[in-house]
DNA sequence: TTTT
DNA sequence: TTTT
């Protein structure tokens, strides 16, 4: 069913890095997402969310992301339980992001590291490449019959 | 700060419907969204989420949605804590609904209600009206100079 | 960059699959999504959105949507534009699908087919499984009687 | 229906900002959103989303974005259609904007203004206030040392 | 080119 | 009509 989480916000610690047992990356982190308004006291609260990241994109947020730094994040709500010291259950919910965008500016001198373009992750295309912005309907798919024709795989997002 | 979550999902019991000391409605609930795909157990689990709603949203939720109702939900996520009766601090995240869909066909049997167009919600948009689908150009706010112009107030979304 | 959509709508028509060159299934459709308002006249009126689906998506939407049919897409935004027959350029604006739910109950006369679960497509998790699947409702922090309750103000978000 | 859009780009030119003949401030721009991968030439392409805002965000857009602007955007799709001057029809779709997010740092030199929190438009929330603030890093479920740890690889969700 |  |  459709659970997409969308959040812009800091994160409030460095992110950990860890292994599965069989070797598979995985990286948490905590991202403080500022309200839009102030309460009555006049303070900008915010809602503190863990984001859990896997494989290739949790090296990479590992590398790249430090306390402070500003992402922006895509992912799916997760919820979970486990018993704590006394017996009690604890209910957890985590965004499992499946992209992470560096927001910062490149070249600030507070900067992590040279991490160019200001984003990563992706969505895991696997190498996908797309020539044409958008569809070119001089050889519209839709265009006439209805077998094998010539859109190249260049079309293809992912 | 950007914070979006949208779900679609069933509720796992009837809303519950309170009000603020202060009279403003609030109703609970709990949704499961099915994940899309299967454990090693060929199960298909769920993650479970609460969902908030406040003022109008929340009395039309518990007038209309039952336990099993299958919802679309457009919201933020908000966090909070309390100290549980042992003293030790619990974590919460909650969605904070802003639009609620009712995705059940109107006329099933087992339907709620007559509910009529198996929505409802929406962003509050307090009486908007909308009569073009879109811009006409005609009168294109930017094809001119830059003074008050001919757009009607029925461009509004809200 | 962040870039996200999520829709809840109906196909305008039957959806259309074709092949590229090198036999890589495209399938298109529209949905009709209603917006949440009505306008002057009284008129719930519609936004019409070109969805575009690739590869094993776009063949179980092919094979299990029909015009009329309610979906949930969850997807990203695409550009291009393209030369029409007067030499004019066109500017089109479609979603790539990334995720269609099938939102129909399966057990509807009018349904396509016993499609089981009534959803499919989902972002291709090949198989992963998550032991959690969070939270009951038993000792909910939430859960009492049904008066008036303690809840300041200072909750409402909005 | 549930209609969600959320984009993160930079303005493509200055914000144009008109009046509807009854004084409502609505104002246009573009942006361009990087495509997460190269094609195969190795550039990096973009989309390219028409924006729309009303009211005050109208305003604050006009007065605090400029060409080149990093923007976070959360809105609504919507479809048009017109009529240009050889009597084709042209189909638009725009972003109706219900919070735009200033994500550039504040005090770069070349910023527009002191524009503060580097945020403006919120959801409007007209003085909402909320006395939680969500999670403490410590006592946190996740946080312990940093080896190889006891996950099992059932916990991957992809 | 528009759905219930 | 396209941004860093």
């Amino acid at each position: 069913m459709l659970n997409r989480v969308i959040l812009v916000g800091r994160l409030t610690r460095d992110p950990e890095l860890r292994y599965t047992a069989s070797g598979v990356a995985i990286t948490r982190f905590s991202i403080a997402v500022n309200r839009n308004y102030t309460n009555q006291q006049g303070e900008r609260e915010a809602d503190f969310i863990n984001i859990v990241t896997w494989r290739g994109l949790a090296e990479n947020c590992a590398n790249y992301l430090r306390k402070g730094s500003l992402v922006g994040v895509d992912g799916r709500l997760q919820t979970g339980k486990y018993e704590n010291q006394e017996g009690r259950t604890v209910y957890t919910t985590d965004v499992v992001a499946e992209d992470v965008r560096f927001l910062e500016p490149k070249n600030r001198s507070e900067s992590v590291s040279d991490f160019g373009g200001g984003s990563f992750g992706g969505n895991s295309y696997g190498g996908g490449n797309n020539k044409n912005v958008g569809r070119k309907p001089m050889d519209d798919p839709f265009a006439d019959d209805g077998q094998p024709i010539d859109i190249s795989d260049d079309d293809l997002p992912f």
